[in-house]
DNA sequence: AGTTTGGTTCGTCTATTACGAACAACAAAT
DNA sequence: ATTTGTTGTTCGTAATAGACGAACCAAACT
């Protein structure tokens, strides 16, 4: 096999054991043949990678084929309130999302990509149905309101390492896919202090995002409202969204600093 | 070393990987030296498995010492959403918390332990996941409400083989800590048709539970009603609440039913 | 019954991992 | 500034542990 790129070691049976989750997180549910065709390793060699996934209830066999095991939940359950700006941020968000009555998101970085870790929506009173949360998680940066607020308070050059690792794929005629273009688009959401996602990512779908500090000054995430273009509008998405959300983003830093000493 | 039990072969070096997973689950972040003298491995065998994983991307580097990645977040949003109860059942909860304004669960069963998929408290408006003070995502079940409900729904000797490997520990003075004793509860529950929990995970707190199952009639996992001993009581714990409990759980069966045809 | 598909087990050879020592980076202390 | 201590990273090497494939089962389907 080829070491792809060798800057420091690794594992390699770890990593292929790590392939396997994700290429059962990829295709729901699989057997062990199709696993092992899928992976290009032996028929053996994947029952023993199940084996040890399920035997560390990562992995479950549910009659006769290996799923993703719901233990994985309580690890994203620990990692969500592990993390800073959620911890803090959450109070505020549902009381943004009371006010606002849209979407509201936390959202942090890694890697290079946008981790959605809370959202939710205000209450529009609509019949009393609710709405499902998209099922994906990690997003580029470069087209969400909450994304480009992180990316504004970055320095350039890791911006640019992030295109160039991720690159920056079109999702609708709006979307900002060239890099210069972006610079410049980051550069007026420094100025403004709040990003705008103008149907950048799904038509018909404004947003306003910004960004959230630590206490040593490092980006922890960003914070985002957003709704249907014909509610987005006018002074509520120049104005009084934007401020509100400044404000919340506030109020999150100052409590953040106040347990800073704790720490 | 010494192949602790074994059943199937199992690969040493992804169990060790994994062992790094919870050993940071369960401190919050490690340097390289520490998790090694803690796993007993070497410093530079402890380097690989922590760069491996940081490249697969289940652990990140912050500043010089090692934590879980939020992406295994991503995973836990995954496998959540993959479940059938949380599926049909969330909408279902939603409007018990609304009616009760008690805490509302949807749980589900995983090698003999029981995962809290879904909370939600009414009386705060519905649309996120609420964690209250409970960080515990993996609890025993045999004192919860939802747990009773599950293990009077399985067969008695998989009762057995999850009281053998995973014990009946004390929580309060009310917790059944005999098999027999649990065994008759079981019994009685399984005639009612719901469970109760009468302090016995926490004192001053009271809950109903009762199983869902699937369209084979296989058990999916359970829901359940809590609250202060001091609201539920009387009618309401003997009579409304479970009333409801059960009407919900018989709404997402019909449901998981409608759907059946699809899969 | 016979055939096919997929799951599990096991012996063996070789590739990989774990080790330890050496090196580097950094802090604290003298 | 120099030393000492601590922790992270790299690398060569011996020996262990993983991957393979063949053989064996168990169902499902014909």
């Amino acid at each position: 096999m080829v070491d792809t790129d060798n800057k420091t070691r690794t594992l390699q049976t770890v990593s292929t054991s790590l392939e396997v989750l994700s290429e059962l997180k990829e295709n729901d549910t699989l057997g062990v043949t199709e696993l092992a065709t899928r992976l290009d390793i032996s028929k053996s060699s994947a029952h023993a990678h199940l084996a040890t996934l399920e035997d560390k209830e990562l992995v479950i066999n549910r009659n006769g084929t290996y799923e993703l095991a719901v233990n994985l939940f309580t690890f994203g359950q620990y990692v969500r309130e592990q993390n800073l700006l959620y911890q803090h941020g959450k109070s505020q968000v549902d009381k943004l999302a009371d006010e606002t009555s849209q979407y509201v998101h936390i959202v942090t970085e890694e890697n290079g990509w946008g981790i959605n870790l809370y959202q939710i929506k205000g209450e529009t009173r609509v019949g009393g149905d609710y709405q499902q949360n998209k099922p994906q998680r990690r997003d580029h940066l470069h087209y969400t309101a909450s994304g480009k607020a992180i990316l504004a308070a970055f320095p350039a050059d890791r911006v640019r390492e992030i295109i160039e690792s991720n690159g920056l794929p079109k999702r609708t005629s709006n979307t900002i896919t060239s890099e210069r273009e972006l610079f410049e688009e980051l550069e007026s959401i420094r100025e403004r202090g709040y990003s705008y996602n103008d149907e950048e990512e799904i038509e018909g779908f404004r947003a306003v995002g910004t960004a959230v500090r630590g206490p040593g000054g490092e980006v922890l995430g960003s914070l985002s409202i957003s709704g249907p273009t014909s509610f987005m509008q006018g002074d509520r998405y120049k104005e009084t969204i934007p401020e509100r959300l400044i404000n919340a983003a506030n109020v999150i830093e100052v409590n953040l600093n106040m347990n800073k000493s704790d720490r």
